[in-house]
DNA sequence: CTGATTGGATAGTTACAGTATCCAATATTG
DNA sequence: CAATATTGGATACTGTAACTATCCAATCAG
């Protein structure tokens, strides 16, 4: 298709898919002539995840760049290519030095997994902070409930993973590019859109949660 | 304490800080004569929570300004005030018509309550919407895992609120105007600043599940 | 008394995310 | 085949948000 049927697919107008191209986040159509280039369902589904990541998870075009890089030039590690999906996500905090205690003392008192080069420690260390300042800290108890409701979920993300993408089992060398590409879109698309489907059951739930103690 | 101490014991530049009294987000210091106001650690305080409004929790000033009017000046029922809230808060989508066909399913299957008037509905929807688009769609059973994770931590948080502020049994005409402002605060600002605590939470849960299936 | 600081007003800056215009080279159509 | 429309590509412009800087007269501190 030309340009101007994407557009109208999309609901992308013209000048702004010309932006994107610019900005190297959507590849170009296959030029037919110096006047055309022709577009496929391929451009129209990235085009829609573009808006997806920008208007949902509220991505700047620069950290979709960073995202979509990852997606179509996966690392070998999914573990690394993973952190660098995470960091491409707001919130940005910057990690202070190497000290995040609250962080620290939250996830040693979850038993989970300590690493200050994970940028979710300093999100998380900054968001702790933030509570803490507003006069409503995280209790050990409300963190217990907390991580007794979380970690069951990330269970099963990680065990829902195509071809068992984070599996000690599987030898890395077996797996193609084909299956490794998935993976990774899997894991980088999976924390970048879920999350908004996540937050927004959380405050639904809590809505549930109200109107039944009101007996509405 | 004088504008220059404030902006000292803050890390806010002077000039920062009379912007925001601009915006009318931060209440003016008490005046001491023509060039002298004086600031206390209420407004050192404010100036700490928009930042974490800003910064953390991603707020334009406009939604901040709306935020911190809900806890100022909150109005009589609760319920409304926290949806107001909602609404202040990211993503930022409009309701398409009155039809959430994809939150409708989802809120049914888990028998929860189902508002089209509430914001998070909307929210849902988009957010449904972006990951049968990727190619990622929410399964039922994925759903129930949610929902099963979520509902509780929704219910630890209601039943923690100050003075059972959210209690059917509790005759809202007892509860004083101080006591009402603080279920408020609660509420508003639990929402606006643990959603960060609990998505940094998730992030690390599923770091620390792969890390374990990798033996690492 | 004198230099530094303040509140308040106004203007300027930077970054981001598009929009709009232009143009020569095609396509398309009557 | 001629007239009209559309395209890719380059360049320039706009609008908004969130600061940041400058100015000024009043006044506070030493």
């Amino acid at each position: 298709m030309r340009i101007s049927e994407l557009a109208r697919r999309s609901g992308v107008p013209v000048a702004t898919i010309k932006f994107y191209l610019r900005e190297g986040i959507l590849p170009a159509g296959e030029a037919r002539g110096a006047t055309q280039a022709d577009y496929d369902d391929g451009h129209l589904n990235r085009l829609r995840l573009i808006r997806s990541l920008a208007e949902l998870a509220g991505l700047p075009i620069a950290q979709i760049k960073t995202v979509l890089g990852l997606i179509d030039h996966p690392d070998a590690d999914l573990f690394t290519t993973l952190g660098k999906a995470i960091s491409a996500l707001p919130p940005y905090v910057e990690a202070i030095g190497d000290e995040h205690p609250r962080a620290r003392a939250a996830i040693e008192h979850l038993g989970w997994t300590y690493d200050e080069t994970f940028p979710a420690t300093w999100q998380l260390e900054r968001a702790l902070a933030a509570v803490e300042e507003a006069g409503i800290p995280l209790t050990d108890e409300r963190l217990d409930a907390y991580g007794a409701a979380l970690h069951p979920m990330a269970e099963y993300d990680v065990a829902g993973a195509p071809g068992g993408a984070i599996d000690a089992d599987a030898p890395a060398t077996d797996r193609g590019a084909a299956a490794r590409s998935a993976a990774v879109r899997y894991a980088v698309l999976g924390t970048a859109l879920y999350e908004p489907v996540v937050v927004a059951l959380r405050r639904l739930a809590h809505q549930d949660v109200a109107a039944r103690r009101l007996g509405a």
